[in-house]
DNA sequence: TGATCCGATGAAAACGATTGCAAGAAGCTT
DNA sequence: AAGCTTCTTGCAATCGTTTTCATCGGATCA
C-alpha cells in the first residue's frame, strides 16, 4: 500500500524530515504559537482562527503527531473507556469462548465504538470479594458492563448501590438495586417445556447449572409448566456450562438416561447441540425418541442436524439496551431493568 | 448482600466516616505524611518504614481508596494495556462472533491478565488507511495484537516497520517484516485435500474467501495436493466468512453442486458445519456421497453430526506464542514469526 | 474620540501520581 | 566527639493536555 516501501507515515511528505514531535509544546514551537492554541486547534475548537487551525493540523499530520491520550484523559477526567467484565464465578473456564457471550460481546463492541468509546475486556475470577470495587474505581473506566451475574449477585448489588454507571446482563429479581438487561427466563423455560409437552413428551429432564440466576429461572419456569400439565417433576441433570466439562457431563447423563425420558430442556443452545451429539452416539433419534429444546437461538441453532428448536433471546437488542442504559447512567440518570420477552422458535429438534 | 443497605465499601469499618479520599495528597494529610511517602507505601516499596507503610495501607483500605490510574500511567509512561484489534477488512460483520476468533481471544485474555495487563478490544473497519497508526500511537497501548491480516497486509507491514510491539495472527510470507503467529496453512490445505483423495474422492471443491492470506494459502495447498494426485483443478466456490452471508452463499453453492463433486474442503470449521447442514437439506449423506473436511478443530467440531474431520490449529498455543512474542518485543527484542504445524484430525465427516 | 466589544492568543494553573535528590535522625566506628 | 553509614521521609519537578483568565489589537458604536 502507499508508502510501504519507504516506511513513511501516511501524512509524511518527501520534504519534511520525519523528526518525531513528542508533545503539543514542540508542535507549538514549530508552528510559532502556544501550546494552548495547538490544543484548541487539534480539538477543532472554533476559538482559533481557521487559518492557524489548519496550519497546525497540517503540521500534525505531516509529523504523524497525535496528542497523548493519557494526559488528555487525566486532565479531562474522562477516559472514554467502558469496561466489559465477565465474572467467572461458578466456572473458571467458561464463557469467553462461549458463543452466546461472544455474540453479545460483538454487539456491545459495535454499540460502544459507534459512540466513540473504547472497550476494555476483563475476565475475572471473583476471589478477593473486592474484585468489582477494584474495577469500578480503577479510575480508568467511565462505566462498566457486566456479562452475567454468575454466583456474585450480592456483590453486584453492593457495588451498584454507590456506583451508577453499571449495567448487567442477567436476571431481574423484584426489588433489586442494579440495572439488569435480560430475558424473562422463567417464561422462556415455560415455553421450552410447553413445547415438549405439546408434542406429547411425558417425562422431561433439564440439563444445566442452576447457580447462575438466569439458568435457575429457566428451570423454575419449565418446572411450572410441567406441574401445570400434571407431569412428574422435571429431572435436573446438573451440567457445567464450560465447554469441556460440559461435554463429559452430558455424555454421562445421556449414557444412563434410560428410564423413559422423552424430552430434554437444555440450558443453552450449546448444551442442546452437545446433547444431540451425545444422543446420536447412542443411536437415539431426535426428535422422535427424544425431543430437545435449546435456549438463545444462536447462529449455530440453524446449522445443527437436526436444526434446533429453541427459545430465542434477542441478543442484538439486548446489547443495544445495555449500551443505552449505560449511557443514560453515565449522564447521571438511573434506569430501569429491561426484561425482554423470549420467543419460541420451532425447528426440527422438538 | 452484606453492607448493601449502608452503602459501605468492603473495608469500611463502622467507626470511620465514609468520607471519600480523592487523591494521594488527602490520604497523606490524614496519615500525617507526605504524598510521596503515600505513593511509596501503596506501591509496597521497601523504602518506607514497614510500620508507616501498613498504617497508610490500612487507611487506604478503610476508605476504599485506590490511586488514580490515569495519573499513574501518565507519569510512568506505562499503561499496562494491550490492544487487541480485529481488522474487518474484507467483511464488516465477520469475526467478532466467529468462534475461532472468540477462542483465540479467550486465550489471549488469559495470557495477558496473567501477566498483569489489561486488554483493550477494537473492531476496526480499515477505511482511512491510517487506522492502525491511530491505534498504535494513541499513547494508550503498550503493544498491539492483531487478529488476522484480512486484506490489509501492506498496511501492517508499513506500520510494523517502525513499531516493534506488534504481533499478528496470520500467515508468514517469506521476507515479511511483521511478526506473525499462525499455522502452516499451505500444509494444512494439503492435508485436508489429501485426506479426501485418500478416501477416494475424485472431484473436489473449496469453500472460502481467498482474500485473507491464511485462507488463500489453504486453497493453494489443497490445489497442490490435487495436482500431485493428478486430479482436476479444485473448484473455488467463493464463500464469505461472515456468519449470515456465509449461510446463504453456501446454500446456493450446494444447491447447484451437481456435477460429481464428492469432496469439499471448507475454509473453517464453521463453514464445514454449515456445509454439512446444507447437504442434509438436499439429503446428501456425509461422508458417503460427499466428504467434508474442516479447518481449525474448534470445540464444535466434536459436536456436529457427523463429527468433523478437520485440520487442527493449536489455538491455545498460538495465543501463548503471541503473548510471549509481544512481551519480548515490548522489552525491545525483535522476534521471529512462528509457524505451527497443523495436524489432521480424522473423525466422521471425511 | 473615547468606550465597548469581539476574536484570537498566550500564560499558567490544574489533573494526580511517581521519583531523584537532599536532608534529618539514629546508630556505629574510631 | 567527630565522622560515616543506614533508614526514612519530604520537597519539588515531571508526565502532556486542557481550560480559565487575562491581554491585546482592531473594529464597532455612540
Amino acid at each position: 500500500m502507499t508508502g510501504s516501501e519507504t516506511g513513511m507515515r501516511p501524512g509524511d511528505t518527501a520534504t519534511t524530515g520525519p523528526r518525531k514531535i513528542r508533545n503539543i509544546g514542540e508542535l507549538a514551537k514549530i508552528a510559532g504559537v502556544s501550546a494552548g492554541t495547538v490544543s484548541r486547534a487539534l480539538a477543532n475548537k472554533s476559538l482559533v482562527n481557521a487559518e492557524t487551525r489548519e496550519r497546525i493540523q497540517a503540521i500534525a499530520r505531516e509529523h504523524g503527531f497525535r496528542p497523548n491520550q493519557m494526559a488528555s484523559k487525566l486532565r479531562t477526567q474522562r477516559s472514554n473507556v467502558i469496561g466489559v467484565v465477565v465474572p467467572l464465578g461458578h466456572e473458571r473456564s467458561q464463557h469467553i469462548s462461549d458463543p452466546f457471550f461472544m455474540t453479545l460481546l460483538g454487539h456491545l463492541a459495535d454499540g460502544l465504538t459507534e459512540n466513540g468509546f473504547d472497550l476494555m475486556l476483563s475476565r475475572v475470577v471473583p476471589d478477593s470479594d473486592d474484585w468489582l470495587d477494584r474495577i469500578v474505581d480503577s479510575g480508568m473506566l467511565e462505566g462498566v458492563l457486566l456479562i452475567g451475574q454468575s454466583n456474585v449477585f450480592d456483590t453486584i448489588e453492593r457495588v451498584a448501590a454507590d456506583y451508577l454507571p453499571l449495567v448487567v446482563w442477567g436476571e431481574h429479581r423484584p426489588g433489586q438495586v442494579h440495572c439488569a438487561v435480560g430475558s424473562d427466563n422463567r417464561t422462556g423455560g415455560r415455553l421450552a417445556a410447553q413445547q415438549l409437552i405439546d408434542r406429547g413428551c411425558r417425562r422431561l429432564a433439564y440439563l444445566g447449572d442452576v447457580q447462575p440466576p438466569e439458568i435457575s429461572e429457566r428451570y423454575a419456569g419449565a418446572q411450572e409448566a410441567a406441574r401445570a400439565a400434571g407431569l412428574d417433576e422435571i429431572d435436573l441433570l446438573s451440567t457445567p456450562l464450560a465447554a469441556d466439562a460440559m461435554q463429559s457431563a452430558i455424555a454421562e447423563h445421556i449414557a444412563r438416561l434410560g428410564d423413559g425420558i422423552d424430552g430434554i430442556i437444555a440450558a443453552s443452545d450449546v448444551v442442546a447441540m452437545t446433547v444431540i451429539r451425545a444422543l446420536a452416539d447412542h443411536d437415539i433419534s431426535v426428535p422422535d425418541a427424544v425431543a430437545v429444546v435449546g435456549f438463545d437461538d444462536l447462529a449455530i441453532a440453524t446449522q445443527t442436524v437436526p436444526r434446533l428448536t429453541t427459545v430465542r433471546q434477542d441478543i442484538e437488542r439486548g446489547a443495544r439496551e445495555m449500551v443505552d442504559a449505560l449511557f443514560k447512567r453515565i449522564a447521571g440518570n438511573a434506569t430501569q431493568s429491561v426484561v425482554m420477552k423470549p420467543e419460541l422458535i420451532v425447528r426440527d429438534s422438538a
